[in-house]
DNA sequence: TAAAACAGTACAATCGATTGCGCACTTTTT
DNA sequence: AAAAAGTGCGCAATCGATTGTACTGTTTTA
């Protein structure tokens, strides 16, 4: 089974007898071709089938055509949505994707970015992991003039060349929503400070909360690794205290289901006893019994954003100011987890 | 800000006043280099932190350290856990990963294989869509000389170069479990029959049910969308029979959910009067009430395993042996919607 | 009308790594 | 001791596209 060659522009040149360059330069049309030419360069191109080699070129150029991306899991949700918006958006343009995991262990964060820079990509799109507080690996890639894009998990100070969801304004959206409800001792289960979602979901709690003249002390925050573990540890905390609280702001869904199931267990009733809502509108609130009162943080979106992001800048090359911060609005779905009065 | 340079063989070569040559054959352990020149070549190469450029060597020698995978969409539970599966294996061969969705098309499909084939990618991996029932596309890949490994879905008769669930046993045990809980009338959601894994899991189904002695007229398989509403819909279609069904299964889980939520809504009691089993073991069905009886694919697994063919293949070139097919076994989750007596 | 400008191509170097072939030298074989 | 085999390495071509420079006509300018 002789392999079918790809045909080169070589073979495009020897059939026009003109050179190899005159026919790169017609294909990318260079204004120093002659419009006829240029044509009958392009009808030997489809002619032969002609498909360009992307390595060659991005050899002689630098460019690959290709772009990073790391994500701390591929098989969670929000990230695969991401991903998902990335490479429709990407793909229309010529771009590939070159995708890496984390595993949250900034250890593979540094051997994705070393992977990525010796593929020599043009850009890559990160979302930090767990681990990462510095960001000396970084500038590995700066240095080498590729572009840095963050999306949703952003390094503490980055403004530029970002999109990140609302937290802070989901978080708000959210506890207002649980006030509103009439609740009133409100717990909030945080992640880790460090990691600037986390931050600003706690920011927009306690604002909610001041708005509402509630006062907040640091018991009311607990900070909890947000899983089923970590939502029935934060549960029991709150039962242990001597005013029991009506409802719990996660700062994700699965320490939200961890509650409920453990209020659930211990008779509470939800949401009459105990209003919860979570954070990130995985598939799976839609479906518990109470459905989870949540906020969708835009995955497809996000990532077509980014992806949107990196083209203009691509195209506009020195104008900075097409990577400036996104910011994306997010949507609060209000579910039974936390509807009293209707 | 002077862009870093990346250091080339030839740099190591002028500062050991070797040739490239002798640093490129060095760096692969060529035995006709002494150990000793072999030796200073590694020192200088981290001294000077050297790294290859994967576009150079890809383009000398026609392939380029990439697998492409082809999926219907990424953002699919299971297909995130395959690649998140392949991943892992891949990178620590050094491959990378260029990831395409069909969105169940066709015409998507057939424009990323001449996506992948352009990158020159070493194989692909694909899990075809829907619409997929020819393969003329496909031979384009094997007129080049790439690879190509199926996984999960595969097309009709193939059988080397393949990783699939074993359908079949899993819809076997699925419902033979149904059977031992003393349910009768099993009706069977099932999908497009084109599909080979739908199409196994009906024969798994039927299998159980005439090794039980249970004779099963056509009425009995609905082949409705494996969505929320093909559930529904099949669940009223069951409801209408003069004989009603006992138990559902389901060659998806969102069908299951479907049936679970109409039965709920009439007041079935769940696995009293009807049990329901589904298959995929989406992440959902642990947490509703009651929690699915389901069958889990192995994603990650599966990916491990394409991924481990590829690799098995690219070093031992000609022994098709192995580059067989592959087939995981499924393992069945059984939860309180099937379980009757406990 | 000679000089300058321009249009349209071709030449050849380049990106960085790989590899067939050959050269010089050493060791083994007959 | 002459021939054969083996060792260690360099030369130069190659993969396919890109691009600075040079070259040949043709048109415009002074």
């Amino acid at each position: 089974m002789a392999k079918k060659q790809h045909s080169t522009i070589h073979d495009i040149a020897r059939e026009l007898n003109v050179s190899a360059s005159t026919v790169s330069r017609a294909l990318q049309d260079n204004p120093r071709i002659s419009e006829s030419t240029r044509m009958a360069v392009r009808r030997m191109a489809d002619q032969l089938n002609y498909q360009p080699n992307v390595m060659a070129s991005a050899l002689r150029r630098g460019s690959s055509k290709t772009v990073g991306v790391i994500v701390p899991r591929i098989n969670r949700n929000f990230f695969s949505n991401v991903i998902g918006g990335m490479e429709e958006l990407l793909a229309t343009s010529g771009y590939h994707l070159m995708i890496c995991q984390t595993h949250e262990k900034l250890e593979n964060e540094v051997v994705a970015i070393q992977t990525l820079i010796n593929a020599r990509v043009d850009a890559v799109l990160l979302s930090i992991s767990m681990e990462t507080r510095h960001n000396n690996h970084l500038k590995l890639l700066t240095e080498r003039g590729i572009r840095l894009f963050y999306f949703d998990r952003v390094p503490a100070g980055t403004v530029s060349g970002s999109v990140v969801v609302d937290d802070h304004l989901g978080a708000y959206l959210s506890v207002k929503h649980l006030l509103e409800q009439g609740y009133r001792k409100i717990l909030h289960v945080s992640g880790m400070d460090h990691i600037n979602i986390y931050k600003s979901r706690k920011e927009g709690y306690l604002q909610a909360m001041h708005e509402a003249g509630i006062d907040v002390p640091q018991s009311w925050v607990l900070s909890e690794p947000l899983l089923l573990e970590g939502g029935e540890s934060a549960f029991h905390t709150g039962m242990k205290m001597k005013k029991k609280p009506d409802a719990f702001f996660c700062s994700g869904d699965y320490a939200a289901l961890g509650i409920l199931q453990a209020a659930k267990r211990v008779g509470l009733s939800i949401p009459g006893d105990l209003g919860i809502s979570g954070f990130a509108n995985e598939p799976f609130t839609a479906f518990l019994e109470p459905s989870l009162t949540t906020v969708d943080q835009r995955g497809e979106m996000m990532g077509q954003a980014v992806a949107e992001m990196f083209l203009r800048c691509e195209k506009e090359e020195s104008k900075a100011g097409a990577c400036k911060q996104v910011v994306l609005k997010p949507e609060l779905i209000i579910r039974n987890s936390s509807l009293i009065n209707r």
